[in-house]
DNA sequence: ACACGAACTGTTATAATATGACAAGCACCT
DNA sequence: AGGTGCTTGTCATATTATAACAGTTCGTGT
């Protein structure tokens, strides 16, 4: 990247989705973070894998993994659903994206490298999706779980709604 | 149902699921509330629905909904997937059941007529699930969704982990 | 340099999940 | 009886996901 990467991030704990964003300075920024992470751990952030992560940072959005394979094979990689699902795969399960269950579809992490419980907010109408922090083993899940004795692990939480844009349309 | 349902219901916010139950009269009592809250909706209980329903309640834990829709079959209804999906759509709209996105398949409600968010706590060792409730809008999420001006209408909240259960296998 | 094992890629094939569209039936109203 | 809208059952198809295997590449030990 040619410049250190300082959109306007003065408030880390952005919901980070709704607004406008310097694209090429994020993906840069977000690419040379896998990489590094990658080179730190010892994996292999092969071409198909950095591509499909290009790809769901350009996007922006959550993609189905048909449209990940589409936009692969346009790439000049391999055109069956398993090129696109173990590259789906790697990304999400090194924290670089996340699968959001509600669409079944894959979106970049928003907070790469913080080890994170993400939440999404889903629009129902635009179907866009911005990730925010939950803290789920605090509110009453967490004491649920105790009080039942189970581990959690992991969570998924995605909140369904009308984003500001989609909200203002419908006032009118 | 013979009796006022009341098996030990002490603990209304009871995680309600790693436990065993008396299954006959915690089913009776949920269909006769489905019945009751139906008629009073002007809605149609019909005997695919109320067949559904009943599935649900015995096998107690999340299905597919093919599975539903051999159980269907197997009573006599429709064999094709339309059926076992409409079945469903309605007993999930009207929140006698819920979907786990996470299996993709469907529970009956725990907590039958009251308006909730539910929470699910998921067995990855052997599938089962709990139903808690969440409290979705009054923790990080709800603060960042105020923050970003999302509204949310519909929460999915879904903790994957061990139940008490294997937890305890897995420890031997 | 070379052999080895592990990981990765691409492929074929198939499984699992889900919906669109249409005709026939039934419930309710007039 | 006739009309209206909801419900059911069916056929057909779309969408999402995985199993299995062969060939290749990568890193390692020799």
């Amino acid at each position: 990247m040619t410049s250190t990467s300082r959109p306007e991030d003065e408030h880390p704990t952005d919901p980070v989705g709704f607004e406008s964003h310097d694209h090429a300075s994020c993906i840069a920024a977000a690419i040379a973070e896998a990489e590094a992470h990658c080179a730190r751990e010892g994996l292999r952030f092969t071409p198909v894998r950095r591509k499909a992560l290009e790809i769901l940072l350009r996007e922006h959005r959550a993609l189905g993994a048909y449209e990940m394979l589409d936009a692969l094979r346009e790439a000049g990689f391999g055109s069956q659903p398993p090129v696109a699902y173990r590259a789906l795969e790697f990304l999400v399960g090194n924290g670089f994206a996340h699968k959001i269950e509600r669409l079944n579809a894959f979106i970049a992490c928003a907070h790469p490298g913080a080890h994170h419980s993400p939440a999404f907010m889903i629009c129902r109408a635009c179907d866009s999706v911005a990730e925010a922090q939950a803290t789920p083993a605090r509110g009453a899940l967490g004491a649920a779980a105790r009080a039942a004795g189970f581990q959690i692990e992991r969570t998924v939480v995605e909140a369904e709604g009308l984003c500001p844009t989609c909200s203002d349309k419908a006032d009118t």
